[in-house]
DNA sequence: CGGTTGATCGTCT
DNA sequence: GACGATCAACCGC
């Protein structure tokens, strides 16, 4: 992944973005994470995305330049986080939904109440960021200048283990195409349909 | 297994 | 005042 393309469209950027490297350094300890599993956000045509009703206090980090990280909270308890991607005021972003420890395995595990499971440490977006330690102190950081969280090429990804699908969890849109993941990939995330996702066009 | 549900609170209507 | 871009425990089979 060339970090340059972040300017392009989240759907671009998405399956681009497998295989890069989220690297978190604090006095504890650095943790690194290569990404196995995205998201894509279009911006304000996406029912299912946060900027689809507009700039609001939370989701203003979306509509700046792209490189940097929108973290939201979810269901009062977990931490989700986003690259933003696009043209500045796109509101463009991929929703970073899981990964591969690469580095620091003991700190993310012991982020994560000692589970013992590698594979699982950073499987889902929640616990993606309580492994990495990303939290609302994070939103709206610089991911590539050099900040305590950082965005870097990783190994390469051959572009035949990459997989389309839709969308998890999210009521609206659904069936956008907008999941990339690793095929066979144990740190994938377990594929859900939302309880609440309503057929948007066929039976 | 697979489906269902409780936890928990910031954000927007 | 309702509802999540979630997770894990718990049920019944």
């Amino acid at each position: 992944m060339n970090l340059m393309d972040l300017a392009r469209p989240a759907e671009e950027v998405a399956p681009r973005l497998l295989g890069a490297v989220l690297t978190h350094e604090t006095s504890e300890g650095t943790v690194s994470i290569a990404i196995t599993e995205t998201e894509a956000y279009s911006g304000a045509a996406d029912p299912a995305s946060h900027a689809y009703r507009g700039m609001t206090p939370r989701n203003a980090v979306m509509f700046g330049p792209a490189g940097h990280l929108y973290v939201y909270r979810s269901h009062g308890l977990h931490w989700c986080a986003n690259v933003v991607t696009g043209t500045d005021g796109a509101a463009s972003a991929v929703l970073v939904r899981a990964g591969r420890v690469i580095e620091g395995e003991d700190l993310a595990r012991r982020r994560r109440g000692g589970m013992a499971e590698s594979s699982r440490l950073a499987r889902g977006p929640g616990n993606f960021c309580q492994a990495l330690g990303v939290t609302a102190e994070h939103n709206g950081s610089d991911l590539l200048t050099g900040a305590s969280v950082t965005l870097s090429e990783g190994e390469p990804v051959p572009a035949s283990l990459i997989r389309i699908g839709p969308r998890v969890g999210v009521s609206k849109a659904h069936d956008w195409q907008h999941r990339f993941y690793l095929a066979g990939d144990p740190t994938v995330s377990a594929y859900r349909l939302s309880p609440r996702a309503k057929p948007s066009h066929g039976a």
